[in-house]
DNA sequence: TTTTGTTGTATCAATCAAGATTACAACGAA
DNA sequence: TTCGTTGTAATCTTGATTGATACAACAAAA
């Protein structure tokens, strides 16, 4: 089962912000049309980034705008907006396992600090790219094409 | 979204069948009650980690092994074996950015480096931790019950 | 004040995956 | 031949994702 998309679209919907923020408004539906998506997918997004302080967004007048500094917004920042997992926990357990069988009972002592271990290794990662480091990235590349 | 259920069943499973191996049979039905699933689930499973050469299943006369030393049998190998994402791939990408917007068109050479990266992070721990590992932490909590 | 463009949000449909359930043929050993 | 079990198909339920439509709330410009 793989993590859902809405997080490799809302960093794509970062970049798009910061590319055009000059040249245009960027509305949901430009930012829609970018990721070739559904503009309501792209509002609830964008709510969602709201919440967690990632980006402004201007009701009535329109448009969209990353709510601070690049440096300071890292993968893990934007993964935890959008991605709203009870617990925060990235693996699910099987519920209930049998408390009378003396695996069923124990199992969750055994597994969950391995579980934690490996989740971590992937949140640390997320933790130290940031979306400036991203954006480097994507001005090279767009730039290059000219 | 989160990684579905199958893997920490998948390592329950490994468990009980090194707990109980000496003991008695190891059916699919013991396997589900143990983890309080339905037998089908486990049978499903079963099948999967024997196409990857982690245990045997004895039709007929019935009962499941664990087919390798358990030092050798990784957590990323039983991830590897019941999670049969297309590609392997850990972060589901919108699938079509347009090619018209620099970029929708750059997106993928903008994050796929980076996504590996995050997902190598997860897999490099994964692949240091083995079952010999979760099976000590098994017998020693179940050890101290008695 | 009215118009215009946009956001925020509700609602519903479509699609997909997970897991439960039932069923049963294939199989191996007693 | 019987019995318990596996292997697998078929169907159902549930929940999440995404698409789609609609519209009130809103801000700014006309």
């Amino acid at each position: 089962m793989q993590i859902s998309s809405r997080f490799t679209i809302a960093v794509h919907v970062l970049i798009a912000i910061e590319t055009f923020k000059n040249e245009r408004k960027v509305t949901s539906e430009l930012l829609a049309s970018s990721a070739n998506v559904n503009p309501t997918v792209i509002r609830r997004l964008l709510q969602q980034l709201k919440k967690a302080g990632i980006v402004t967004v201007k009701r009535g007048s329109g448009g969209a705008d990353i709510g601070r500094p690049l440096e300071e917004i890292t993968l893990l920042d934007v993964y935890n907006a959008v991605e709203p997992v009870e617990n925060g926990q990235l693996f699910h357990f099987h519920e209930e396992p049998n408390e009378l069988c003396p695996v069923g009972r124990n199992i969750h002592k055994i597994m969950d600090h391995r579980l934690e271990e490996i989740q971590n290794a992937m949140e640390d990662k997320m933790r130290r790219i940031t979306i400036a480091d991203v954006m480097a990235d994507a001005n090279k590349l767009i730039g290059e094409e000219i």
